[in-house]
DNA sequence: CGGCAACAATGATCTATGCCATGTAGCAGG
DNA sequence: CCTGCTACATGGCATAGATCATTGTTGCCG
């Protein structure tokens, strides 16, 4: 991959479409991008935090393994997103795994070139506070979801935080769904069955499309059972 | 308050014990200082982010109320930590609600003057980094928790998390207890009780005490059950 | 000292949702 | 075209934990 394609890469990112021509080259020097197949991991939850990454190409999951082995899926993130930040500010272990969902390209960082190239951009740095700020917002949003609200619910408002970010047409299978929601696929599948009776979502295998956003909305706040 | 004062106690937080003499005096000289009853409000959510808190003396609870009005707590500072930091780095509505356990003087930092003290100290703007980069990780293995763990293995993170904060006598009642895990006070009461009978914990009214840390550790993860 | 308010404890139901089992339909590969 | 795999679907049962109700306990304030 030459570097120019890397830069128009990197620009993709919120983060860092603020630096100058001459900052894109410098960062696209520091530079890896690595490739895996579907199913494949980025990294695992507990490794070293080496690197970090930001997707060039596909989805990757970032998700959490329960004491029983089941997972909850923390985020998706697609081209443009960076993770396994949280790791490399605080050079812990990474708290999640990430694990392509489709074939995937990954631009790499090494921890600590990032961090000197961060050392003189204090505006590249507060756009990671934003995006940092913007994840723990949401990260609090959720938890009071699944601390006191009931899986409709729940689920209705997965489904429009994943339109809001990926458009009307969700690319997830029931399963995933019901990793992201907290909850079992056949749950799921029987509560996005009414969903679908009601007119609300069309679906079809691995898709979804969110039709009748307004009333998902209203589900979501609880007003009237379905 | 003298600017004495106000100096002292900026030094308690971690993020700020690293300015030299002369930069705490130039933050100093920012704060105002807010004394607040207990149940008294700091600031509620959605209301517009004006300031930046510190907790002076006293406790503070954030919380979110959830559409039937329960609420869940998503954490307690303490002298010297830091909060209402997400809504002022992305000038959003406070996402949560602030609300004084006891008797409370907070130090308030205008979101401006704010900005502009951090435009020239890297040092500081990192340690932020890191603070927010620590409660987002806290905030994911909570998520996982609530979906994916029982009861009993919620109360007991949470429980082993506060002592590990606060030392092994923590001055919660049931019904905030209850808050944090995500469940009701009457769930809480009968947990704790089988803990109390255990030899677990040791608790009187607004108090519990953690005894056996090792056995508290096992619950948690869920190896056996009670 | 007495009475009120908050906290704690416990029993009796009820129910949302988990768990197991079984069946069907679509797509992929030999 | 068959075979097999994965996603989707649905029924029945089990149960963790919520909800409702009552009672006891502690500390506080007038």
């Amino acid at each position: 991959m030459t570097l120019d394609e890397r830069i128009a890469l990197l620009g993709q990112s919120i983060t860092f479409s603020s630096l100058t021509e001459e900052e894109m080259v410098e960062l696209a020097g520091l530079c890896r991008i690595r490739s895996l197949n579907a199913g494949e991991y980025v990294f695992m939850e507990g490794e070293e935090p080496d690197w970090l990454y930001m997707v060039a190409e596909g989805r990757v999951k970032v998700l959490k393994h329960s004491s029983q082995g089941k997972e909850f899926i923390i985020s998706f993130f697609g081209p443009g997103e960076m993770f396994g930040e949280v790791a490399i500010f605080q050079n812990r272990p990474y708290p999640a795994s990430a694990q392509a969902v489709s074939e995937l390209k990954v631009i790499a960082i090494k921890r600590d070139d990032f961090h000197t190239f961060l050392r003189n951009r204090p505006e590249t740095v507060f756009r990671m506070i934003h995006v940092l700020s913007g994840r723990l917002r949401d990260a609090q949003v959720r938890l009071r979801d699944l601390a006191a609200e009931r899986v409709e619910q729940r689920l209705a408002r997965v489904l429009i935080m994943l339109a809001s970010r990926l458009g009307p047409v969700l690319p997830f299978t029931r399963q995933e769904i019901a990793d992201m929601v907290g909850t079992t696929p056949e749950t799921t599948i029987r509560l996005m069955s009414k969903l679908k009776e009601a007119g609300i979502i069309a679906s079809s295998r691995g898709r979804t499309e969110i039709v009748d956003e307004a009333r998902l909305r209203e589900l979501s706040e609880g007003l009237q059972p379905m």
